[in-house]
DNA sequence: TATTGTTATACTCTATAACTATA
DNA sequence: TATAGTTATAGAGTATAACAATA
């Protein structure tokens, strides 16, 4: 019984040729939902949770990404700017993390208020057993992209990200500042 | 806007973090999330609601979407799976959109334990409004983008939605058969 | 005995409010 | 007085377990 979640979109079986070729918004939300859905609470993070440190919360390990991702220590509050969440948020899966000895606190010496997060070696490592997985996946379920579709989605994709944020951006100041515009 | 999730470099040991027109999966991820957000918990959603629905769950709103994009009546087990949720998750947004007459439950003729779930008139318009904002939203947004690019976001992104859904299936069939390969 | 759905309960993620400590 | 972070609490979304009705 598993009947097919796509009767509204009708793109693809992909394999052969024909796609339908139109743009059609109706078709988009789903996917996007769909993606949405992978990315939080699917098989894909479950995955790469268990094989990275099981026990460990999502959160947390979103708050490894992200100082992965930086490169370099972060404040609690851009840490919380990044993750799309709000601070007191951050201070809890902090605090888990250094409960574990995967990242901790060091007081920033620019400004005694602020805390810097930063990974411990063990943190690191474990955010790199995360991608491996992910990334793993991708690798597979991507095996027979073309490397022109690569390009041709990741450009896409991320202009999409941004040119959605810009917009949602812009109405939302106008919310605030109605005289605007 | 103030520092996107763009500042990712990836630090130096990532495969062939390259530049813009490169495919690098580590630059991939983040945008998946940002969209992810976007369309679980982001002003998109918050916004589309306030115009469709003041008052009204988005789990609710996400089971009149599925009856919108299925043009039929559904079984809740079918609503359930199209949402990637479990059944007793979909029995309580039934009860709530069945208290504000969004929906209605009749006994499926086929199966007198199943329910066929069917949208009324109001659920109906509750959706368009909702959908309406969300269109409009997306439309704005991509308004510079050539209807080549469109055509090709739209048919990459049901391919590549479909592609990790196909793999992940494939993976989660080898974890509880470990026989099959 | 297996399946469809519901009720009751609990867990995860995230937000708001009140507070502390610097600035 | 304003800002960075923390503590305490509350809410939304989703899951698991036990059950009822029908197959």
């Amino acid at each position: 019984m598993d009947s097919t979640p796509n009767d509204y979109a009708p793109p693809s079986r992909t394999e052969g040729a024909g796609d339908d070729g139109e743009f059609n918004l109706m078709a988009l939300v789903p996917r996007l939902s769909q993606v949405g859905t992978a990315m939080s609470r699917g098989s894909l993070v479950e995955r790469a949770m268990q094989q990275a440190a099981p026990g460990l919360d999502q959160p947390s390990m979103n708050v490894l990404m992200q100082l992965r991702m930086a490169g370099k220590p972060l404040r609690v509050g851009e840490i919380a700017h990044r993750m799309q969440v709000v601070g007191p948020h951050v201070t809890r899966q902090v605090n888990e993390l250094e409960r574990r000895r995967l990242a901790r606190r060091v007081v920033d010496p620019d400004d005694q208020r602020a805390r810097l997060v930063e990974s411990t070696p063990e943190g690191t490592a474990t955010v790199e057993r995360y991608l491996h997985t992910v990334f793993g996946v991708f690798d597979e379920a991507l095996a027979d992209w073309s490397a022109e579709d690569r390009r041709a989605f990741s450009r896409l994709l991320g202009r999409f990200a941004d040119d959605v944020a810009a917009h949602l951006a812009h109405l939302d100041a106008q919310d605030r500042d109605p005289q605007r515009d």
